[in-house]
RNA sequence: GGGGUGGUAGUUCAGCUGGUUAGAACGCCGGCCUGUCACGCCGGAGGCCGCGGGUUCGAGUCCCGUCCACCCCGCCA
């Protein structure tokens, strides 16, 4: 039977008590840790989310028989006195371990029910039974950890942003479908039949809407809501720093997202260095076949096209002759592989949709190619250019420049995960810029912009903006930390004309744009500033720092990548009033 | 939508080429124990082997289907 907490009040928390404090009398509130019975002598250990104390209760106590009773995460509340433990008995491996509290009262606040699994012992748990149970799941430490860094981190950018002179500034949660982009979740409107609000994918439009209203410098932490596919990097609903500035230049916007990682970074006590380094994203694609490249390591992509111009080896050859190429990378410490591991080697590249992968290297006797037709000069070149060692093995495939190095690129990381090449504790910063502004589409025969339709041209490509859309690249820029986009951004269109030829180019026509985007169109009309800003993901900041491989670990109640809440089982079917209130039929 | 890994006690796992009564650790329950701190010792309970079908004298094990979790591709302006 539970008893009362009334008007009683903790005097430390679990994890306050210091041999400073011997003599205090304490009221502890807290979870039964852990419960040593001794039999004519009980230790127990509190724990609340700041530590644990251990308190004791001794024979001819009458309180021992209650003791006894206690399980693990029963709520109690504790009374005593704060004593030092004797030197043999000082557990070294808890903050409050100099002392422990001498019982006079125990009150019970609460019962539990034997949890599914440990909150005391760090064992592994499947991820299912964590989620269904995540309020248990929460209470270990990691979780109680990584939620605390996340409020550093929310708390350290907050302060970073308002010195900088930046609004928190809110946007609706209920606004308009805009159909580019990801699927919009629709929230059915019972006012209006049939029409529907959306969630939003980003506050792009608002924030800009903000920078011609006068704003300034706007910052939001802002929930975004995208009905796609979730991986380990990405929920249905997921946290964007969100911020614009009037006036910005790239590099102001780099500046400023620089501090904030900064910010963020010391949070975990690492000074990073600034400025981050750049690369255009035609390198990025060459050299990683990514436009997120991992720099923790090597294993760069190397473009062997002109060595391959006259090969005996038609594959290479008819490539090179027709716009392809022929590219390639190191694997440092595979020249010594068996012909199992090769052969593992190449239909891992087949895995990836290669059409082939072949492998060159030094052997005791000269070199060795897996297509003879290559030849050994041949080989030898590309050995040499490549700086292949005795110890290395060169992979090389042919194709389409982008098509190679994007396979690579994948092989790549798989690569240096299973050789494990990627160093712990290391920190790769960096800016991808110059990205193209369009991207063709076969399919609709039009231009889809690569970033969003609002994104500026650079100013030396404007006038190429209508005659050679596919070579304008774009005032766009996303940042990079081991490979995980942390956000994106860019410097956006700030006049109508260009704004109309873009949506030109995308195939909108006036009247498409006008319905779409008709307000914010027209209110480019009214003294739009040059503007830009970027949207950092929260969640995965917090996942790198907190040293998570999954954004679930730094969200309190994530979603299963079948986008369901095992914890409330949503989503869920509603009751036919709901619907009917609504004007929604559902079809089977 | 496609590919991959996994699903056996409350939890984490083992269970070989199909063959007695499906095991271990931790947890749980009971007992003993005055300095433990992952307390220790003794004893005990606990299983729709994800679900459905099939092959077989016999299926946790093989086959087909299906559900769930995770990873990847597509998708994510």
């Amino acid at each position: 039977m539970a008893e009362q907490l009334g008007s009683l009040a903790r005097t430390h928390t679990c994890g306050a008590l210091r041999s400073s404090d011997v003599g205090a009398s304490v009221v502890l509130l807290g979870w039964v840790h852990r419960i040593r019975d001794l039999g004519a002598l009980v230790f127990l250990d509190v724990r609340d989310r700041h530590g644990l104390t251990q308190v004791v209760i001794e024979q001819n106590d009458p309180l021992l028989d209650k003791a006894k009773r206690l399980r693990s995460e029963f709520v109690v509340a504790v009374f005593g006195t704060v004593e030092r433990r004797s030197a043999e008995t000082v557990n070294t491996a808890v903050p409050t371990g100099e002392v422990e509290v001498r019982v006079s009262d125990l009150r019970v606040l609460n019962e539990a029910r034997t949890p599914p699994f440990s909150i005391a012992e760090d064992q592994n748990v499947s991820e299912e039974t964590r989620l269904r149970y995540r309020y248990l799941d929460l209470r270990r430490p990691t979780l109680q950890h990584n939620i605390g860094l996340r409020h550093r981190i929310t708390m350290a950018l907050r302060r970073y942003f308002d010195d900088q002179g930046f609004y928190d500034i809110e946007t609706p949660i209920l606004t308009k479908s805009t159909p580019e982009g990801a699927r919009d979740f629709l929230v059915p409107s019972r006012v209006h039949p049939g029409e529907f609000y959306a969630l939003p994918q980003s506050p792009q439009i608002f924030k800009q809407i903000l920078m011609i209203a006068g704003f300034d410098r706007y910052v939001q932490i802002a929930r975004c809501f995208r009905d796609e596919a979730l991986r380990a990097d990405r929920q249905l609903e997921f946290t964007q720093v969100d911020l614009e500035m009037a006036f910005a230049t790239p590099s102001l916007v780099f500046e400023i997202v620089e501090g904030a990682l900064a910010a963020c970074f010391g949070e975990i006590g690492v000074e990073i260095s600034r400025p981050f380094r750049r690369m255009p994203y035609a390198e990025a694609m060459a050299k990683y076949g990514s436009d997120k490249p991992d720099l923790r390591f090597g294993l760069e992509i190397q473009d062997f096209g002109p060595l391959f111009t006259d090969s005996p080896f038609g594959i290479f050859r008819e490539a090179v002759a027709h716009g392809g190429t022929v590219r390639g990378l190191v694997i440092p410490g595979a020249g010594s592989y068996s012909r199992r591991e090769l052969d593992g080697l190449v239909e891992q590249a087949r895995q990836l949709g290669a059409a082939g992968l072949i492998y060159a290297r030094h052997t005791a006797d000269g070199v060795q190619c897996s297509v003879k037709a290559v030849g050994d000069e041949s080989t030898r070149a590309v050995l040499a250019q490549s700086g292949t060692t005795p110890n290395d093995l060169l992979v090389l495939a042919s194709g389409a420049p982008d098509a190679v190095s994007k396979l690579l690129g994948q092989l790549r990381l798989q690569v240096a995960k299973q050789a494990n090449l990627i160093p712990e504790g290391k920190w790769e910063l960096l800016w991808v810029t110059d990205f193209p502004l369009f991207d063709w589409n076969a399919d609709e025969n039009r231009w889809d912009s690569v970033n969003h339709p609002f994104t500026a041209p650079r100013e030396e490509d404007l006038a190429r903006l209508e005659s050679d859309p596919g070579s304008v690249l774009a005032k766009a820029y996303d940042v990079i930390l081991n490979g995980w986009e942390l956000g994106g951004g860019s410097i956006r269109i700030h006049d109508r004309e260009t704004q109309a030829t873009v949506f030109r180019l995308l195939g909108l026509s006036d009247e498409d744009a006008r319905h779409r985007f008709g307000f914010f169109l027209e209110s480019l009309e009214y003294g739009t500033p040059p503007h830009g800003g970027l949207a950092l993901g929260l969640d995965r900041i917090c996942a790198l720092l907190a040293g998570e491989t999954s954004i679930r670990e730094v969200i309190p109640f994530p979603k299963t990548t079948q986008a369901v809440d095992l914890m409330c089982d949503a989503p869920s079917t509603v009751d036919p009033r709901q619907l009917r209130e609504l004007s929604i039929r559902v079809t089977p």
